[in-house]
DNA sequence: CTATCATGCTATGTCTGTCGTGGTATTAAT
DNA sequence: ATTAATACCACGACAGACATAGCATGATAG
């Protein structure tokens, strides 16, 4: 047990990649290392999987994506966070909250001991 | 927001169902109505999902059907957790406190003031 | 005795998010 | 030239959750 399954951390994808979002405008490769190193490499993000996350959420108005017109690197989609994409982050800030919550009545804690690092 | 959505739980049904059947045998409909007391009514499980999971799960060996033969009461069939599930419940009880500290770094706390139940 | 409600389970098909596979294209380094 | 890292996308498969619908038993009320 050292990474994390998709089925487990499901319904967060988006959550992470809007929080991603809150600091500045980025794009998918970005987006892919900051997931993997804020999470310690314990989570990686499937391309696709992040990419079609790209495309949910623009539909659903959370986010904009752009082009980068001062044209020196690659060819980039650039997102940005838009307001209801806010709102909708922090709504599931609460329902994280509520989750932890309920999932946590059915945990038995103890006995991994606590791992260093 | 006073319930959970279903994709955000997704991936714990199974777990709160083993948590249930490690105190002693029990049934679909009996289980259901703890999830929603243990809950606080927060999280009701659909029949379909819980009977679906039962399936499942005892397929993966982590259950076992079985029925009451005292014989008084209506046909149901019960379920008693096994070694492998109990191992299996364990791992995701490991991998439930990896997953809260990896999305907690995604998670911004605060401004939704602990409203009272 | 029949209607209704709570209990208890199952079959079938749909939807959504994740992901495997494979492809395209640019830039930098060897 | 070739390779590796960057950057993105199309397509289809799959699994879990769920809507809908149905069946059957037992208890309670009229």
């Amino acid at each position: 047990m050292n990474s994390i399954s998709s089925d487990v951390i499901r319904g967060y994808n988006d959550t992470m990649i809007l929080y991603l979002l809150l600091e500045g405008p980025s794009y998918g490769y970005e987006i892919s290392k900051q997931i993997k190193s804020l999470s310690q490499e314990k989570y990686l993000i499937k391309e696709t999987t992040l990419y079609s996350a790209f495309t949910r959420m623009e539909k659903n108005g959370y986010i904009e994506s752009f082009n980068d017109n001062t044209e020196n690197g690659r060819r980039r989609t650039y997102y940005r966070i838009t307001e209801p994409g806010r709102a909708y982050y922090l709504e599931k800030c609460a329902e994280w909250a509520l989750t932890k919550e309920v999932v946590e009545r059915f945990i038995k804690e103890g006995n991994y001991s606590g791992d260093n690092q």
